[in-house]
RNA sequence: GGGCCCGUAGUAUAGCUUGGACAUCACAGAGGCCUCCGGAGCCUCGAACCCGGGUUCGAAUCCCGGCGGGCCCGCCA
C-alpha cells in the first residue's frame, strides 16, 4: 500500500499577514461611511488605508474627502465613524484624531498570522503563489568591448534585482542578455585583433602595451582583449581609411561572412565581463546573439515588412526609412532609417526582430535601459506599431552613476571606476574589518566572508537609490559597512543566526503563543516582518527595486533594537516564543537578502 | 530650438503613482550605552521639501512658468 500524503488543504496561514485584515477593515469602513451618507466601495477604501503606522495608530483612514461630500467637518465625521464602526476581529480600537480614524491592530493575532506564515512558507515567505505569467527581463546587454565600469553595472543590478522580485511575486521570469555581435563596436574589436600587432597604429600600440595583452592562460580576457578598444575608437575618428575598413567589416558581418575569429573574440570578452558580474551574484538565463536574427532570416523579414509599411519611404540615396511624423518622436526630422544606402541594417532594425521574437514568446516584456536610450525605446515602439504590433515592451529607464564632481564615468576619458577594482578594494577593506574583530577564523573563512561582505557593500550601494535618480559615486560611501549598507543587513542576519546556534534546540515550528510576544520591540519586529509580502507585490508592480533595499535596512534596524532590549536565551517563560521570533526575523532577513542578491552570512 | 528625467538638513537619500496628522533613514557633528544572546550595534540632540504663481478646506506630492543639473535629438550602438 502506497503512502498517501495528506491533501494540500487550504493554507492555514495566508501568504500576506495583512491581507485579511485589510479586507475586513475596508469592509467595516465602507459600512460605517455608508451609514454616514458617504458611499464608498470597500475595494476603493482598501487603497486609501494608511498602513504606515505611527505612535498611536497602526492603520488609519483620512476622512476629509468624504467629509466634503456629506457637508460635515473632517473632525465630526471621523468621530462619528470611529463611534459607529463595527470593529472587525483583530482591531482593538478606533479613535478619531484630526480628521483621521486611527485603528489599533491587536498585536497578538498579527504576531500569530505573521509567525505562522513565516514558519509555513520558509524560504518562500514574502513571495506569492504562482501567477502563471511569463515575463522576460532583458538587462545589461553591454557591448563586449571591455570590463564593466560601475556605471554600466547599475543596469545589471536593477535588472537582476527586478528579476528576483518578479520571481518572488510568482511570475515565471527569464532573464536575457542581448549580445551585440553585429555592430560597429564588435567590428572594431575584430578589426584590431585581425591584424598582427606590428601593423597596429602607433597610438593603439601605445595604449595597449605588450604586457597588457592576452597570454597563454588569460583569466580576464575583457581586460586584455578589450584593452585596445578605447584607442581604436579614437583612432578611427581621425583616419577615414581605417574607418572604411571597419565599415567593410560591418558589411561582412551582416552578410554572414564574419572573420573566423569574430564570434570567438566576442565570446571571450563577454566571458570575462560575466565573471565580474558573478562576483555580485548576477547571472543570466539566456544569451541572445544579435547575429541569430540575421541568420534565421527574421531581420530580412522585418526589412521586407517595413518597406511595405504604411509610412515607408525611400531616401534619395536608396536608404529605406519610415516617416514617423505621426509618432511625434523628439527628433529634428521624423525619419527612422531602416536600411542604409548600402543596404545594411541598423541596430534598431535588428532590435525589432529581437523584440518580435520576445513578444511572441512572452506576454510581458521588460527592458532595462540607461536614460540615453529613451529615444531608441520610442523609435522601437514606433517601428513595432508600423508592423501592426499592438503591444509594447515596458522600459525601465535609469539615470547614470555620476562622479562626486558630477562628471560621467567614461572608459575613454579614463574617469571610469571598474567593478573589479571597486570589489577588490571592498573585499580588502572587509578583510581588515573582520581581522580587527576576530582572531578565531581560518584564513580561508576570512577570505570567503570578506568576498561576500565586499560584494554586498557594492551591490547595495547602487541598489538603494531610485532608478530615476542619479547615483553619486564616492569610494567612501561605496565602501562603507555601517548604517544603510548591505553589511549592516548581513550583520543582523549573523546575529540572529548566532542566537539560534546557541539555543540548545532550534524552534521546530511556531509555538502559537502569540500573547508572549508582548514588548514593544518585539511587536515592532513582528510588524516589520509582516510587511514583506505586501512590499514584494508593490515592488513587482512598480519595478521600484530600491524599496526592497530600504526595507532590508528597516528590518535589520528593527531587529537590532529588539536584540538590544529583549533577552532571548536568558528569558524563561517566553524563551521559546522569542526564539521563534528570532527564527522568523532571520528567515525574513535572509529572504530579503536573496531578493537583493546579497549573500547570507552565518558569521562575520 | 524640441523632448525626457532629477532638484528634500553639511553630505547622501525615502516619501511623489493615488494630495491629508509633528517629512523617512543614514553618514558627518554634539552627548550617552559594554556585570548582558556579537559595539559592523543601541539611545539622545541639532539640522531640509530650488524659486514664483495656480488648483484645493489642505501641496514635498497635482498644474503652469522660471532657475540649476543630467541625458537625447546619427544612414552609431
Amino acid at each position: 500500500m502506497a503512502l498517501v500524503s495528506p491533501p494540500e488543504g487550504p493554507s492555514r496561514w495566508p501568504a500576506d499577514p495583512w491581507a485579511g485584515l485589510g479586507r475586513s477593515v475596508a469592509q467595516a469602513f465602507s459600512v460605517a461611511l455608508g451609514a454616514a451618507g458617504a458611499a464608498a466601495p470597500p475595494e476603493a477604501l482598501r487603497d486609501l488605508l494608511d498602513t504606515a503606522g505611527g505612535d498611536d495608530w497602526d492603520v488609519a483612514l483620512a476622512v476629509h474627502r468624504f467629509a466634503k461630500t456629506v457637508g460635515r467637518s473632517p473632525d465630526e465625521l471621523a468621530s462619528e465613524i470611529a463611534r459607529s464602526l463595527v470593529r472587525p476581529a483583530g482591531i482593538l480600537s478606533a479613535v478619531p484624531k484630526a480628521g483621521y480614524v486611527n485603528l489599533r491592530v491587536d498585536p497578538v493575532p498579527l504576531a500569530d498570522a505573521t509567525l505562522g506564515a513565516v514558519f509555513e512558507r520558509g524560504e518562500r515567505y514574502g513571495g506569492a503563489e504562482p501567477t502563471g505569467l511569463s515575463v522576460c527581463v532583458e538587462h545589461t546587454s553591454a557591448n563586449a568591448t571591455g570590463p564593466f565600469h560601475v556605471g554600466r553595472v547599475r543596469n545589471a543590478i536593477i535588472g537582476d534585482t527586478l528579476t528576483r522580485i518578479l520571481r518572488a511575486a510568482g511570475h515565471q521570469v527569464t532573464s536575457q542578455y542581448y549580445v551585440d555581435d553585429m555592430g560597429r563596436q564588435a567590428a572594431m574589436i575584430t578589426w584590431i585583433w585581425s591584424k598582427p600587432r606590428a601593423e597596429w597604429p602607433e597610438e593603439v600600440r601605445g595604449a595597449a602595451p605588450e604586457e597588457a595583452l592576452p597570454g597563454e592562460s588569460d583569466p580576464r580576457p575583457d581586460r586584455t582583449l578589450g584593452r585596445p578598444y578605447p584607442a581604436v575608437a579614437a583612432y578611427l575618428k581621425g583616419h577615414p581609411d581605417a574607418d572604411r575598413e571597419v565599415t567593410a567589416l560591418v558589411q561582412d558581418l551582416e552578410q554572414g561572412r564574419p572573420p573566423l575569429e569574430h564570434h570567438r573574440l566576442t565570446e571571450r570578452i563577454l566571458r570575462g565581463m560575466l565573471a565580474s558580474l558573478q562576483r555580485i551574484n548576477i547571472g543570466f538565463d539566456e544569451f541572445v546573439w544579435e547575429s541569430t536574427f540575421l541568420t534565421d532570416g527574421s531581420v530580412a523579414e522585418v526589412v521586407r515588412r517595413l518597406r511595405a509599411a504604411p509610412h515607408a519611404i525611400v531616401e534619395a540615396n536608396g536608404a529605406r526609412a519610415i516617416d514617423a511624423a505621426t509618432y511625434h518622436l523628439p527628433k529634428e526630422d521624423a525619419r527612422i532609417i531602416v536600411t542604409r544606402a548600402d543596404g545594411t541594417t541598423l541596430y534598431v532594425t535588428r532590435d525589432v526582430a529581437y523584440h518580435l521574437a520576445k513578444m511572441a514568446r512572452f506576454p510581458r516584456v521588460i527592458d532595462v535601459l540607461g536614460q540615453d536610450h529613451l529615444l531608441h525605446a520610442k523609435t522601437l515602439i514606433a517601428l513595432l506599431t508600423e508592423l501592426g504590433e499592438a503591444r509594447a515592451p515596458e522600459f525601465i529607464l535609469y539615470q547614470y552613476v555620476v562622479l562626486p564632481d558630477g562628471g560621467k564615468m567614461s572608459t575613454r576619458q579614463g574617469t571610469a571606476v571598474f567593478l573589479d577594482d571597486l570589489l577588490d578594494e571592498a573585499v580588502d577593506r572587509a578583510r581588515k574589518e573582520i581581522l580587527a574583530r576576530r582572531d578565531d577564523l581560518a584564513v580561508a573563512d576570512v577570505d570567503a566572508i570578506a568576498a561576500k561582505l565586499g560584494a554586498s557593500a557594492v551591490r547595495y550601494h547602487i541598489a538603494r537609490v531610485a532608478p530615476d535618480k542619479a547615483v553619486r559615486f564616492t569610494w567612501e560611501d561605496a565602501l562603507s559597512f555601517e548604517g544603510r549598507t548591505g553589511p549592516f543587513v548581513q550583520y543582523s542576519y549573523a546575529r540572529a543566526s548566532s542566537i539560534l546556534r546557541k539555543a540548545s534546540a532550534a524552534p521546530s515550528g511556531w509555538t502559537g503563543r502569540a500573547q508572549e510576544i508582548s514588548t514593544p520591540p518585539e511587536q515592532a519586529l513582528v510588524r516589520s516582518i509582516s510587511r514583506l509580502p505586501g512590499l514584494v507585490a508593490y515592488a513587482a508592480r512598480t519595478a521600484h527595486v530600491h524599496t526592497i533595499a530600504g526595507y532590508a535596512h528597516d528590518l535589520a534596524e528593527t531587529f537590532n533594537r529588539f536584540y538590544q532590549d529583549v533577552p532571548v536565551l536568558r528569558a524563561e517563560v517566553e524563551r521559546e516564543s522569542r526564539l521563534a521570533l528570532v527564527h522568523a526575523a532571520r528567515q525574513t532577513l535572509g529572504n530579503t537578502l536573496d531578493l537583493l542578491g546579497l549573500d547570507r552570512l552565518e558569521a562575520m
